[in-house]
DNA sequence: TGCCAGGCTTCAC
DNA sequence: GTGAAGCATGGC
């Protein structure tokens, strides 16, 4: 067991941030996070310190990693004009937000059943595809053996076709050895002539699978934000390695005031930067 | 019952 | 290049 003290780490929060499927909530702040061929348990001891259940040896080999050690968050959001009071807010609500760097092709098949799809949906998609909560997630050359008709069973329904391509050119294209030459407008390139990877889409594999921090996924909730907020345009060319992250805490706090307020429901910041 | 969901593909124009 | 239609499915 190994413990962790960060400024910036609340659990409760990464787990609802939408980056991740499979986090399983065991109590409190505790959690069960099935990856790398395990299942690792977290648990928030205080609101600045979490513990796992795992070796210095395995933390340094995988974990660190996952959880995006090496980042700093205050800074990140230090960076953030305080005339910009939109943004300022969003990060002081969510700042235990992290962003995961999670398995790669578990991230994309994920966000190619991400598209068109609600978040609840999506997890029993995924829990379905992989026989069970806690078991590790199908490989690409699993689901390659497997006929478009079980993709669909799984309630994958138009998606099908696509993650079965995708399974394809994944494996037959090397992509794993590719993609990690590759720097992030590249990547996005590359992934986009996937079938069922779109600019949205891409941008989540480069954020939450190789750990891209400059992409700014524009999903509906992101672009409802920039339209209310930011009505002269957001300047994403401020934030060239950090824009994902604060794309994060826009999503998270507009989704979480939404379902406290009821949909839509947003706090209008008079003066938010253009 | 109807709307909507961390969008993408296809097809007019 | 831009905009609209169509898409499977189930949570709410």
């Amino acid at each position: 067991m190994i413990t962790k003290e960060w400024n910036c780490i609340h659990l409760e929060q990464i787990a609802s941030s939408g980056q991740c499927f499979r986090w399983k909530k065991t109590g409190e702040g505790r959690f069960l996070i099935p990856a790398f061929g395990r299942v690792l348990q977290v648990r928030q001891i205080t609101p600045v310190m979490f513990e796992a259940d795992c070796s210095q040896q395995e933390w340094k080999a995988c974990w660190a990693d996952y959880f995006d050690e090496q980042t700093d968050y205050d800074a990140v959001i230090a960076s953030i004009p305080a005339q910009d009071t939109y943004l300022s807010a969003a990060a002081a609500y969510g700042r235990g937000i992290r962003i995961l760097r999670q398995p790669l092709w578990e991230t994309i098949a994920s966000f190619i059943i991400s598209q068109n799809n609600n978040i609840p949906r999506i997890r029993s998609i995924i829990t379905r595809l992989s026989a069970g909560e806690l078991t590790p997630f199908p490989q690409a050359e699993t689901m390659l053996q497997w006929k478009e008709a079980e993709l669909r069973a799984a309630g994958l329904g138009y998606r099908a076709p696509y993650l079965h391509k995708a399974a394809r050119m994944y494996l037959t294209e090397n992509a794993p050895e590719r993609l990690r030459t590759l720097c992030y407008p590249q990547a996005r390139e590359y992934l986009m002539r996937y079938p069922g990877i779109g600019p949205k889409v891409a941008d989540c594999i480069c954020l939450f699978g190789l750990g891209h921090k400059g992409a700014f996924p524009m999903d509906v909730w992101v672009k409802r934000i920039l339209a209310t907020h930011y009505p002269q345009g957001f300047r994403l060319e401020r934030y060239p390695h950090t824009a994902g992250i604060l794309q994060q805490y826009m999503f998270y706090y507009e989704r979480t005031l939404s379902e406290r307020n009821g949909r839509k429901a947003s706090v209008v910041h008079k003066g938010a930067q253009a």
